[in-house]
DNA sequence: AACGCATATTTGAGT
DNA sequence: AATATGCGTT
């Protein structure tokens, strides 16, 4: 582990070495950046700093743990293990559970995502009577969001001048209102939302200097990644850790800045000499990811930004290919002629599917290639769109589960208290929320405590909601004895929900069945791998990282060798040999939304320099004439961003000089496309593709035709069969009427505990 | 309260 | 094109 020293160049080395004080390192793209980081940390480690002094802050769950792999490599797993690395959100979540009860919040709060959040604004719009045509729950959550990443609270939001005059100009004055209720309910409902887990992080620091101090003290090394990336939030919270031992390093590039839209403020590493005085400034600026023409290609386009930190990005790599260009005349026809170009690389260049990316703008646009590679059989992943975690089936398990463990989530609760039907529609649902609201007590209480609010409701249906009351009690009940995978599969099964999908004869409702099996594989690895380490395996354990996982951490072995579909944003940090940057046209890439301002088409243009300089060795852009938007073909035009590109390293062709020069033709190029090599439009087939696309291959967790005998007849004794445990001995029943319980010995699986009311039992002769 | 059908709205990136 | 919402029927 001594000379990992000789594998680095000077700056970097330097970078590396420089262990006091604050420093920040410039690293243009490909220059060796996680390298520097990963060094950094395995330099420190190897001259005594114990890794729990040592934090690491990351943008992605991914690169955090690549980061810990190589470090890992490079010092061992047991001293990589237990550094502090990883994503704000998940960091600081952890330090949230433990320092809960200072902030009012139990250690096993909820973490709402977005859906979650809207669905609360949605709530609270409606409670408060307004227009909701002016208040979109989307654009109010912006308004929030942005409001907490600058540490503007509830009560501070009131006395903001300019806020109250933006509301007002944009005719929503009450947002206000909404933001005071909104936090008051999450508050009730024991859950923060994304940017809570920043704010409150704040707010506990600021409030409880002992707890601010004692995090000081143990971190006394700060690295932070992707700096140009952190928000107003973020940025105060890495300078109060710092404070004490003044061992901050900072590494990014302003010239890949690509999420202001989400508070991000490029102003954070322009301004870190002012922040941090006495710091050492490392650039990296030899790229060794890419050719020289990709090199160039992007320092000409990102030379068109103004206000940067001024570095001659090179690379001494071969000159490699010129950029190609692909026009097209409809989005179905760039899938085709890009999907046969990047065959004819494989064929004629012996390279792997692996080895490609097509990259683009919106998630939208995966459809067209997707369908495209279908076609030709070709394999490949997609990331992003709807996650895993965000599908309707797995949310309402999760749901369930996130109920067991914080019943006061109310967005949980409204998830689940008529799913599977049981009688509680929207009508009940609103006179609970209503009850709620006037005695400030969360949904839960209300249905809990039906002595002390009692609802307007028939005899018929407040039996059902004690029903549902009682399901959840039971829960609650079986969550004290058994695992994660035992209860969820329990859950699964005894609210029906596993029974109601698998009953489904469509091919959607197959495969959310297969998605089901799928959470409850994750839940049983979780417990597996849990149970090697010597940690806890209950579902409390499970669900508090579920919110803050995203497709890209659930990477599968049977994802080796496919080609790459994804946005430019979750493809920023990674590399590809071939690179496919598509639907490059006005409207789309830069978006429309983002031509307004200056500040708004850098941001794209710097969003397109990540995108040329992911390619190793070759970049190909594409573009078409006519795409599908909102279900109607609609004419485009090429991408302002082309010409931003130095002619010299773009292979022109004849055809793309004539076709480019004629922007604004009107609709003589959309002729007879759809006789253009038999295109047709995607096919009702091709609409599926999500939905149907496994994500791994699927073990069998229940048989469906599974007949269980009635619960009264189960005595002590007996032999019996259960769907998941396979054959088991009842040891001994204890508790009475709807709590009844068995205790069974498995010979597979151990000693259990089984709520009769739920268990499924077939008693064996 | 649940279901089916007609109409309105959306697609900007992700922890 | 896909999803959300609204309205009428059972």
């Amino acid at each position: 582990m001594s000379n990992f020293l000789d594998e680095l160049n000077t700056p970097q080395r330097e970078a590396v070495m420089a262990k006091e004080g604050p420093s920040l390192v410039i690293a243009g793209a490909g220059s060796g950046k996680t390298r520097v980081l990963t060094y950094r940390i395995a330099h420190l480690l190897a001259t005594q700093t114990p890794p729990w002094n040592i934090l690491a802050l990351t943008f992605t769950n991914k690169a955090a743990r690549e980061m810990k792999d190589r470090i890992a490599k490079v010092v061992g797993e047991d001293l990589a293990g237990s550094l502090w690395m990883g994503t704000f959100h998940s960091i600081f979540s952890k330090i949230l559970r433990s320092e809960a009860e200072r902030l009012g919040f139990p250690s096993s709060f909820t973490i709402y995502d977005t859906t979650d959040s809207k669905s609360l604004i949605k709530s609270i719009i409606k409670q408060l009577n307004l227009d909701d045509s002016n208040y979109k729950p989307a654009g109010v959550l912006g308004r929030i969001s942005m409001a907490k990443n600058n540490l503007i609270t509830a009560a501070s939001y009131k006395g903001n001048t300019s806020a109250i005059e933006a509301d007002r100009q944009t005719k929503r004055p009450e947002i206000a209102r909404i933001y005071e209720l909104y936090t008051a309910r999450c508050i009730q409902s024991g859950a923060m939302d994304f940017d809570d887990l920043l704010l409150y992080t704040n707010i506990l620091f600021r409030d409880h200097p002992d707890v601010l101090e004692k995090y000081q003290k143990k971190f006394k090394y700060i690295l932070v990644d992707e700096y140009q990336d952190t928000n107003f939030s973020q940025y105060l919270i890495v300078k109060k850790l710092s404070q004490q031992h003044n061992n901050i390093c900072v590494v990014g590039d302003d010239a890949q800045s690509i999420y202001s839209f989400r508070g991000a403020k490029i102003e954070n590493i322009l301004n870190f000499k002012n922040d941090y005085p006495g710091h050492k400034l490392f650039k990296l600026e030899q790229n060794y990811r890419s050719t020289q023409n990709i090199v160039n290609a992007a320092n000409g386009l990102i030379k068109k930004n103004t206000n940067q930190i001024p570095k001659e990005v090179f690379s001494e790599n071969n000159e490699g290919e010129l950029i190609k260009i692909i026009d097209a005349y409809t989005d179905n026809e760039e899938g085709y002629l890009v999907i046969s170009d990047l065959y004819e690389q494989v064929a004629t260049k012996q390279m792997k599917f692996e080895d490609f990316a097509i990259l683009y703008r919106t998630n939208a646009q995966s459809r067209i290639f997707e369908e495209a590679l279908r076609k030709r059989n070709m394999p490949y992943k997609i990331y992003g769109g709807l996650s895993f975690y965000q599908r309707k089936e797995i949310k309402d398990l999760i749901a369930y589960l996130r109920m067991i463990i914080n019943p006061d989530d109310s967005e949980a609760l409204k998830r689940v208290i008529n799913y599977p039907a049981r009688g509680i529609g929207g009508t009940t649902v609103g006179k609970i929320e209503q009850t709620s609201a006037q005695n400030s007590v969360s949904l839960w209480q209300v249905i809990n405590n039906p002595t002390e609010f009692p609802l307007a409701v028939n005899k018929g249906t407040a039996t059902k909601i004690q029903g549902f009351v009682s399901i959840i009690k039971g829960f609650m009940e079986l969550n004290e004895t058994n695992d994660a995978y035992d209860l969820a599969q329990q859950v699964a099964s005894a609210t029906g929900i596993l029974n109601d999908l698998h009953t489904g004869n469509t091919v959607e409702e197959r495969a959310k069945y297969e998605n089901l099996e799928e959470l409850l594989n994750g839940i049983r690895d979780f417990v597996s791998t849990n149970t090697q380490k010597g940690e806890p395996v209950n579902i409390e354990n499970f669900l508090e990282n579920v919110a803050l996982l995203t497709d890209q951490d659930n990477e599968k072995n049977d994802d080796k060798n496919k080609i790459t579909l994804m946005t430019i944003h979750s493809a920023k940090g990674l590399e590809f040999p071939q690179v496919y940057i598509v639907g490059m046209e006005e409207e789309l890439f830069p978006s429309k939304m983002a031509v307004h301002t200056q500040q708004e088409l850098e941001e794209e243009r710097r969003l397109f320099y990540v995108a040329i300089t992911r390619a190793e060795q070759r970049a190909t852009l594409s573009y078409c004439r006519s795409r599908y938007k909102y279900g109607t073909p609609t004419h485009t035009t090429p991408s302002r961003f082309i010409r931003d590109l130095d002619k010299s390293y773009i292979e022109t062709s004849k055809s793309f000089d004539a076709k480019f020069e004629d922007t604004d033709t009107s609709g003589e190029q959309i002729i007879d496309f759809r006789t253009r090599g038999g295109f047709k439009k995607p096919s009702k087939a091709g609409a599926n593709l999500a939905a149907n696309r496994k994500l791994t291959q699927i073990k069998k967790t229940s048989d469906p035709n599974f007949k269980a005998d009635s619960p009264e007849k189960i005595q002590s004794g007996m032999n019996i069969e259960h769907a998941q445990f396979g054959n088991g001995k009842v040891i001994k029943l204890e508790g009475d009427l709807n709590n009844k319980k068995a205790i069974i010995f498995f010979p597979k699986f151990g000693e259990k505990k089984l709520l009769l009311r739920f268990a499924r039992l077939r008693i064996i002769e």
